[in-house]
DNA sequence: TTGTGTTTATGACGGA
DNA sequence: TCCGTCATAAACACAA
């Protein structure tokens, strides 16, 4: 139901930690805390997270979460500027990274 | 076994 | 119409 795009939406969250980065677990929880479709709807938007941290260049893992599971999610280096600029899209977080 | 991550496939949609 | 973006589904491997 949001308008913006997962990509987005998981660049904000991680973004919203004060080191960059954040593990899959609460990248669920920062979702479901911005919008109660998250909330309230069955997980296959949970799959389509883990698609897009796969598939976006500008998500890369870092160390391993010692308590938890996974890894620490972070966002690409050469496109932190262009986050905080506000811009978002995918085009140009390549651009940034190529 | 469960959660996590990778990968491929498919369809909708809008712009050039 | 072709191309890029986005969402969803699903199969699979792997680690705790």
């Amino acid at each position: 139901k949001p308008d913006e795009p997962y990509m987005t939406l998981i660049v904000k969250a991680i973004m919203s930690t004060a080191d960059h980065r954040m593990v899959l677990a609460d990248i669920y929880l920062w979702l479901m805390d911005y919008s109660p479709y998250y909330r309230l709807t069955k997980s296959s938007w949970k799959n389509s997270v883990r698609h897009n941290l796969s598939v976006n260049e500008c998500f890369v893992k870092s160390e391993r979460a010692r308590n938890g599971r996974g890894f620490f999610w972070t966002v690409h280096p050469a496109c932190v500027q262009l986050f905080q600029d506000g811009d978002y899209s995918r085009r140009s977080a390549r651009a940034a990274i190529q």
